[in-house]
DNA sequence: CCCATAATTAGACCACCATCTAATTAGACA
DNA sequence: TGTCTAATTAGATGGTGGTCTAATTATGGG
C-alpha cells in the first residue's frame, strides 16, 4: 500500500527483472520460474512481495495463475518524484543556507 | 552506485523525510538529527545511506557538516521508470497473451 | 594545550528478508 | 475418486538493516 512496500519492492534485482518480463506481455507464475535459477517458492514469494506492493496483479487461469503489470502504481512513482523534485529549490528559488540559520 | 541501492535507499521513511526537510534547502546533520525522535548516530547512519545511494552529498564546513540533495539521481530514476513503462504494452501494441504461448 | 561541540565509527541486538526443502492446496481429467 | 501438474504455504537458515549506547575523530576557541 505505503511507498516503503514500494520502493522495498523494487529494492530487489529479480523482481525488478520480473517486471522487465512482465512489460513484454503477461506470463504465468511458472513461466516466470523458468527464467531465472531460483526455486518455484522464491519466485512466488518475489510475486506475493510485488502484488503485495500494487506493482503486479494476479488472475487465475485454469490450472494457472497469469501475472500481469499494474502500471497504475507507476504513476504513484512518478507522482512522488514530481512532488519531491518541484517543490525545492528551482520552483521557489532557495537561498544560500548557513549552518546557524534559524 | 546502483538500482538497489537506490530503491532500498528510498524504502525507508525516516530516510524520504530527510530527502523532503533537505528540498526545503541545506541542512547539517545535526538540524536534520533534531527532526526526528532519533538519535544521531542513527540519523548520521541514514545519511551515509542516503550518500551511498548518490541521493546527497555532504560537505564539511567549519564544525559542521552540511547535507545537500543530489537531484542528478532522480533524473536515474526518472530514466529507469520510463524505460520500464515505454517498452512495454502500450508502446508497441501487446496482443493478449494466452498462457500457453511459448 | 585543553575543553566543548559536532559528527561519525564500533559493537551489540532484534527484526526482517531472500532463499531453500518439504508439505499443502487448487484444478483438470481419465 | 485418484492422480498429475501448477502454485502456494510452512518452517528453517543465513544475511542484512535499523536502532541504541559507548567510544572515537574533527574542529574551533580560550
Amino acid at each position: 500500500m505505503g511507498l516503503s512496500d514500494l520502493f522495498r519492492a523494487l529494492g530487489d534485482e529479480t523482481r525488478r527483472e520480473i517486471l522487465r518480463l512482465l512489460t513484454r506481455g503477461d506470463l504465468t507464475a511458472g513461466e516466470i520460474a523458468d527464467r531465472f535459477n531460483l526455486t518455484k517458492p522464491t519466485i512466488s514469494h518475489h510475486l506475493a512481495v510485488l502484488k503485495q506492493a500494487g506493482l503486479v496483479q494476479d488472475e487465475r487461469r485454469a490450472q494457472y495463475v497469469v501475472y500481469s503489470l499494474n502500471t497504475t502504481v507507476f504513476q504513484d512513482l512518478a507522482g512522488w518524484l514530481l512532488e519531491l523534485t518541484c517543490s525545492g529549490p528551482g520552483s521557489g528559488r532557495a537561498r544560500k543556507n548557513e549552518p546557524g540559520g534559524q
